[in-house]
DNA sequence: GCGACAG
DNA sequence: ATCTTGTCGC
């Protein structure tokens, strides 16, 4: 798929924060997600060696699943290395250029993307699922593994049960048990998707595991290019 | 000021 | 994120 050069990549911070500031008027929040999205794409990266170093080997995978089946239809892999430190709040531009390269090889371009991390529960209400929904103009959500800003009470223990992740008294994710007595996941919105829609998708993508069969399949891939 | 802090 | 042994359970 198609996808556009951002202007340039931060170095330090204050960079990568006014970045931020710069892509937040393309945020599309408003209306209901996608209808019926027949395909959607798991996006993730493995490091080799101490994932904290800058410089450190990475490879990013986008793998392509079939909404119905759960089929992969299509994948891609591009390496490279971490550009930038590792910084709660900016690990996005760790991992956006590996992505979107990855991105790039795909065939035809997914109708929702899936990031293994956070869209709007961020401190600064920009996390890396709302990076890669501006950057690619798709729509977009994250499914985290822990908690990382916010406030939120322990769901249901049944699969399904979920409830809100508050910032300021407003809610900017979903606490969503995927899995029967299996600690929750961290559903946030991250572009043209609403949150209903974006836990409705998670539950269609964990019949099995807690995590989706998406990002499961992205990390197999990104961790076996590595070697 | 101190601690906590997605991957 | 990655480095690791053993262990419990379907």
């Amino acid at each position: 798929m198609e996808i556009a050069e951002p202007p340039g990549w931060p170095r330090t911070p204050a960079e990568a924060e006014a970045v931020q500031d710069a892509l937040r008027p393309r945020l599309d929040l408003r209306g209901p997600g996608p209808r019926r999205p027949a395909t959607v794409a798991g996006l993730d990266v493995s490091y080799a060696g101490d994932g904290h170093d800058t410089g450190a080997p990475l490879a990013a995978a986008a793998v392509v699943l079939a909404t119905a089946t759960l089929e992969v239809v299509a994948s891609s892999v591009a390496t490279g290395t971490a550009a930038f430190p590792y910084v709660p709040g900016l690990f996005a531009f760790r991992e956006l250029p590996a992505l979107l390269d990855a991105l790039r090889g795909l065939p035809a371009a997914p109708d929702v993307l899936v990031c293994d991390g956070y869209g709007l529960a961020h401190p600064r209400r920009f996390g890396l699922a709302c990076h890669v929904g501006v950057l690619t103009g798709l729509p977009a959500f994250g499914v985290a593994k822990t908690a990382f800003v916010g406030e939120w009470e322990p769901p249901g223990e049944r699969r399904g049960d979920s409830g809100p992740l508050l910032l300021d008294g407003a809610e900017v994710g979903r606490v969503l048990r995927t899995r029967d007595g299996v600690k929750p996941v961290f559903v946030s919105v991250g572009h043209r998707m609403d949150l209903d829609t974006a836990c409705a998708l998670t539950l269609a993508l964990t019949p099995e595991y807690r995590l989706p069969e998406t990002t499961r399949r992205a990390d197999r891939l990104s961790r076996d290019a590595l070697r």
